[in-house]
RNA sequence: GGGCCCAUAGCUCAGCUAGGUAGAGCAUCUGGCUUUUAACCAGGUGGUCGGGGGUCCGAAUCCCCCUGGGCCCGCCA
């Protein structure tokens, strides 16, 4: 069983949660989380279980520090909440700056999830009731804390980190007196003052705003990474809070390995090792992603790789979708699955009539899309699919296209040098093409005798046409490349070169 | 110091939740074919399931120990 599946159990209802924060791009690993959770959820639905999908942007988190793609400026801002901060580009706030391409990245992920910003959570006053039974039970709680983390909190510790009411951060406070609601803090800048704990004045720690969604949001499923689940980590803190003071079941966790880019090691925003999620579904098909996140086990980690590793990552999804509509086979017992959960439709796709492999080689020998359909047979039906996968294709290949895949024709008088045997198999085709018929398959059938009549040896054959044409000593399948570029710039370029 | 994940064919991995004759793709080999940006078709070879112990009629699967690799463990997320 697809191990989504096999997540659920019963037939209870699941409110499933994931959460990003939005400091910096969201990139591809970050998006393991977003979409593990989608799964989840569509898996929970195909097993008749009530569902809903959350996904909570935390942009009341403070800018942690100055990461590599902000400029020094920044430093002001460090310690302040990211929804109350500029952006980069001078917009406002910082936290929808990001947030906004994620969010258009769910919709052509297929990713349909209610969106909840923890900033309006605080503002509705929607933690108030679990801010409440936190300060209400402040001994047990920093209890808990101080044993399953192993850690001491010191002094002034409080379940609330207040925004100063000058400088505007809530990481230099300190609490100096605490009666729910209101709390008096002192800031390091001097500045001294009161808060109300139920508002957006300030937000609750890490370590305990998360058991204090589980339980104002009623969560019973949460995705995470490794980093939560290991021992004394947010997650174990986090299950004996929900248990101890909110006395409700922390949710079912499913851990997740990470994904790093290949060769380069952990995706991560603040080393540079990474590929924005919004960029990656705009130059590759989006479908991959799902694919590749729907196929592989959570407990395992992927190695990313966005070029040759995505054409074979292609290559298998094609063939899953043909196996699934009978036109090839694989055996794999969750064909079914992996492709529902790859799709963007909500249906699993029939497969296109052209392999995206072929598709790269066609967008470099034609310019435009009405001889790409007509060379590559691919008729009217799927016309603004195949629209899409071109405009895809010719991105991919700019943006992580692999020299060797690529291919620019030579000048139209560039001339190349010959051996006496390539000249003499030019000169053959030459005078066996003039009364051909001009066709991929005869093309290619000329060549064959031409190759035999000359004597040259068959590999050799086909590297003299790639330099004379593009050169390199090797190239697309020349049959439906000369044909492409038409019988007369052939005949021009094979005379100047004989 | 603590924790999590991974280890199955040359390579990449399924199979482990519920123990019952060890699987796929790629590579390789054989045969076919009018070879091309990692061609296609048919068939074959290939594994003490990292090591050791235990439970069991029976273990890749469950339990314990060990080894190797990856990652995590103040705050923040």
């Amino acid at each position: 069983m697809h191990w989504a599946e096999a997540f659920f159990t019963d037939d209870s209802e699941e409110i499933i949660a994931t959460g990003i924060s939005p400091s910096g791009p969201i990139h591809v690993g970050n998006m393991r989380e977003i979409l593990t959770g989608d799964i989840l959820f569509k898996a929970s639905l195909r097993k008749k279980k009530k569902s809903r999908f959350i996904y909570l942007g935390d942009d009341a988190d403070p800018l942690r520090k100055v990461y590599p793609f902000l400029p020094q400026s920044y430093t002001e801002y460090i310690g302040k909440p990211l929804y109350k901060i500029p952006a980069p580009d001078g917009s406002f706030p910082y936290s929808e700056y990001y947030l906004t391409p994620f969010i258009e990245t769910l919709g052509k992920l297929n990713v349909k999830v209610e969106i909840i910003r923890s900033s309006e959570l605080y503002k509705n006053g929607v933690f108030a009731e679990a801010t409440k039974i936190l300060f209400e039970n402040i001994e047990k709680v920093s209890r808990i804390l101080e044993e399953i983390s192993k850690r001491e909190l010191g002094e002034n510790w409080a379940p609330y980190n207040p925004e100063c009411s000058k400088c505007g951060k809530i990481t230099t406070t300190t609490v100096t007196e605490l009666s729910f609601p209101i709390l008096k803090y002192q800031c390091s800048c001097g500045n001294s003052g009161e808060c109300d704990v139920r508002t957006d004045k300030g937000k609750l720690p890490w370590r305990l705003e998360w058991p204090a969604k589980w339980f104002s949001l009623g969560v019973t499923t949460e995705p995470f990474g490794k980093d939560h689940g290991a021992s004394g980590g947010s997650y174990d803190t986090g299950k004996k809070i929900a248990e101890e003071i909110f006395h409700i079941r922390a949710p079912k966790p499913l851990m997740f390995e990470r994904i790093l880019l290949k060769g380069k090691g952990v995706m991560h925003s603040s080393t540079g090792i990474n590929i924005a999620a919004h960029s990656f579904i705009e130059n590759a098909p989006p479908e991959s992603l799902r694919f590749i996140l729907s196929k592989n086990q959570p407990s395992r980690h992927i190695s990313f790789d966005p070029g040759l590793g995505l054409l074979n990552i292609m290559d298998e999804m094609e063939k899953y979708r043909k196996a699934f509509f009978g036109l090839d086979k694989v055996s794999d017992e969750n064909l079914e699955s992996i492709l529902f959960f790859s799709s963007l439709t909500g249906k699993i796709e029939k497969p296109l009539p052209i392999s995206f492999r072929h598709l790269l080689t066609l967008v470099q020998i034609y310019k435009d899309e009405a001889s790409i359909v007509r060379l590559g047979n691919l008729g009217d039906e799927n016309k603004s699919v195949i629209h899409e996968e071109i405009e895809i294709a010719k991105r991919w290949l700019d943006t992580y296209g692999p020299d060797d895949i690529k291919f620019k024709l030579l000048n139209e008088d560039a001339r190349v040098k010959l051996t006496p045997e390539e000249s003499k198999f030019i000169s053959n085709f030459l005078g066996e093409m003039k009364d051909m018929d001009w066709s991929p398959e005869s093309i290619h059938n000329v060549i064959h005798e031409s190759i035999k009549s000359s004597g040259i040896d068959q590999q050799e054959g086909f590297c003299t046409f790639y330099r004379v044409l593009i050169g390199k000593d090797k190239g697309p399948r020349l049959g439906y490349f000369l044909f492409g570029l038409g019988k007369d710039y052939v005949i021009k370029r094979l005379q100047l070169n004989a």
